[in-house]
DNA sequence: AAGTCGTGGGA
DNA sequence: TTCCCAAGACT
């Protein structure tokens, strides 16, 4: 079972929802002067009301689908890590065309993956969804497990991941943190513009006391609250005017207060082994037969620093050495 | 538990 | 241009 943009298998409507007549999701429609967007019924549990969003304004992703199926939902959720939602699109649909199911992935050496992992960045996770599909045929007989545990017990899944396949594609109740949530919560509820750096056992006791009782409605929750913070509840910009749940919202209550505390992070790039570590593995993925050390050479000028980065690739085991000099993508 | 690990697009 | 950040996992 799949949750789809379908309308809400929230139980009755009939009590929770006053008639609503206010449609509030065009732009242009709204006077300048627009009060915020108007909530039909104050008094009903979050989950009702983001969830009633949800249904209007949910996107069509591929991997919402019936079609999908358990398999397409674990590879959106490796491709999404830290990867926004248009770059994988394209990949998605490579991928799920060329291995519709774990054994068929797990049949092509890891290198092929890594190969067709393309430039969505990490390419571990390439890595790893290949060991993750093994696995899967391995242990599980292909299928992707429903259990929270053995998904949880599979290469390069971590909490988010095992909570967001049990979830998505098997419908199940669990608390599902991502960024987006955390957003999401630490504003409507904590009344902070950001969540903490690292996600709090205080975040998981919160993420667990919003969770709506009932398993369906629970899932569509999870998936809800993740687009709110993916379309509205933005780090940047949010736009609370298109906002379900604005009016309720302890940030803004509190006069949409400023982060308080150290800067969030930086994430510098330029310079760094990370870099010459792309460069050098997009050599790779571009050729079809082994690379000579010589031609690795050409990507980076300071040899020390060269010389780690291909160390760690091959460490990693995205990168494999041959004698005589020559690197090529694993082959097993 | 703070660091590491890619990449590209929007503000 | 520079900076921020986008459905995290692993060590």
């Amino acid at each position: 079972m799949t949750v789809t943009p379908a309308p809400s298998v929230e139980a009755p409507k009939s009590a929770e929802h006053a008639p609503s007549t206010s449609e509030s999701t065009e732009p242009a429609a709204q006077p300048p002067h627009a009060p915020e967007a108007a909530e039909s019924n104050p008094t009903a549990a979050l989950h009702t009301t983001v969830n009633a969003w949800f249904d209007t304004h949910a996107r069509d992703l591929p991997w919402r689908r019936p079609e999908a199926g358990p398999w397409g939902v674990m590879i959106s959720e490796f491709m999404l890590q830290q990867t926004p939602v248009s770059r994988v699109l394209p990949v998605y649909e490579q991928w799920l065309a060329r291995w519709p199911r774990p054994a068929d992935l797990a049949a092509d050496p890891p290198g092929e993956a890594v190969r067709a992992w393309g430039r969505l960045g990490y390419p571990r996770r390439a890595l790893r969804l290949h060991a993750a599909a093994s696995a899967i045929k391995e242990r599980h007989c292909g299928d992707v497990p429903r259990e929270h545990a053995q998904l949880l017990a599979l290469p390069g899944v971590g909490e988010y991941t095992a909570a967001a396949v049990a979830s998505f594609a098997y419908g199940q109740r669990h608390p599902v943190l991502d960024t987006n949530v955390r957003r999401v919560f630490a504003r409507a509820v904590s009344g902070k513009q950001y969540p903490p750096n690292a996600t709090t056992a205080a975040e998981r006791k919160l993420a667990r006391s919003l969770l709506p009782d009932d398993e369906a409605t629970a899932a569509r929750w999870a998936a809800a609250t993740m687009e709110l913070g993916a379309l509205v509840c933005t780090a940047r910009g949010p736009e609370c005017g298109r906002c379900p749940i604005a009016t309720r919202c302890a940030w803004r209550l509190a006069g949409s207060p400023a982060h308080e505390g150290p800067p969030r992070r930086g994430q510098t790039y330029a310079g760094t082994d990370r870099q010459v570590r792309g460069k050098l593995l997009a050599v790779l993925r571009d050729a079809v037969t082994p690379v000579p050390q010589t031609a690795l050479d050409q990507v980076w000028h300071e040899p020390v620093q060269r010389a780690r980065a291909l160390d760690g690739l091959v460490a990693d085991g995205l990168v494999e050495p041959l004698a005589g000099g020559v690197y090529r993508l694993p082959q097993s």
